[in-house]
DNA sequence: TGCGAATCTGCACTTCTTGAAGATTGGCAA
DNA sequence: TTGCCAATCTTCAAGAAGTGCAGATTCGCA
């Protein structure tokens, strides 16, 4: 996701607002490594912004997302992540604590696929759960 | 998953019992290769049983996988999938019909992965999104 | 055949997300 | 700088997927 400035300039480009609301949220996204939920992310607006609606959280959001700012993940955790590291990446869920680190996996091109016939792949994403490191040393 | 009739004597040997219900959702189960939800199965079921409820279904379908009879798959869809195909295999989402088959890796081993240090991998899932043979020839 | 535990049904309720409508406001034009 | 109006925000209702609970029913052993 680009930055907080770069993002006004954009938004303004294309006709749209650059409302208090949103640059809030540009702020809260840009360099955020947690993959929060809509619902967290509101929790965070709402300390800086008293008022702020957990609607146009998701509506900012999604919009992001749309313009492929940042990507909305589904990773089985329950709510909509969201992302703004946009570079092909995959990610881990540790199952105790629900954090969320990403992953990095290179070499796939060597991997032998059966099932695929036929059938145009957009999008290929690779899950791991398990414990984190810090679950796995509590639960020895 | 195993067959219905190796499922009622398993059931009876646990102390559980063997409602027509129950064996219905072995029936439609069994052999099953369309990753069907709840709420799909809930139809089939009517058919057959009318008066049977969506809660038994679900009820049913989780006690299958929490005995490891099948798996059930949050494949980004909306609703979870039944999976009566406990091998270790992966998923491709047609994302314009929505069918859902499955696919085969192999030599995953060989992947270069960064990221993983110190997690405790218990589940690792690949999921392919893009269009069917059949929705491709028609988006052309 | 009878009994009691297991199961089923029906329904309320939770969580996550979106739709709709009216109030508010950003940003350009004058 | 002011005013306008489309875009945005807030609020609230509602949809979708699933689960908890309680009372009615039934399987399966004695
Ligand atoms: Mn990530
Ligand atoms: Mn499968
Ligand atoms: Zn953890
Ligand atoms: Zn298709």
């Amino acid at each position: 996701m680009r930055s907080p400035a770069e993002l006004t300039e954009a938004f303004r480009a294309h006709g749209l607002k650059v409302t208090p609301q949103r640059q809030l949220l540009f702020r809260l996204m840009h360099g955020n490594e947690c993959h929060p939920t809509a619902e967290s992310l509101f929790q965070s607006a709402s300390e800086q912004m008293p008022g702020i609606s957990l609607r146009t959280v998701y509506q900012t959001l999604n919009d992001l997302a749309s313009m492929g700012e940042l990507r909305s993940l589904d990773l089985g955790t329950g709510a909509v992540r969201f992302d703004p590291n946009i570079d092909e990446h995959h990610h881990v869920v540790c199952d105790r604590c629900g954090d969320i680190r990403d992953v990095y996996v290179s070499g796939s091109d060597a991997l032998s696929i059966q099932g695929l016939d036929g059938f145009a792949v957009s999008n290929t994403s690779i899950l791991f759960n398990g414990l984190c490191p810090r679950c796995s040393a509590v639960s020895e």
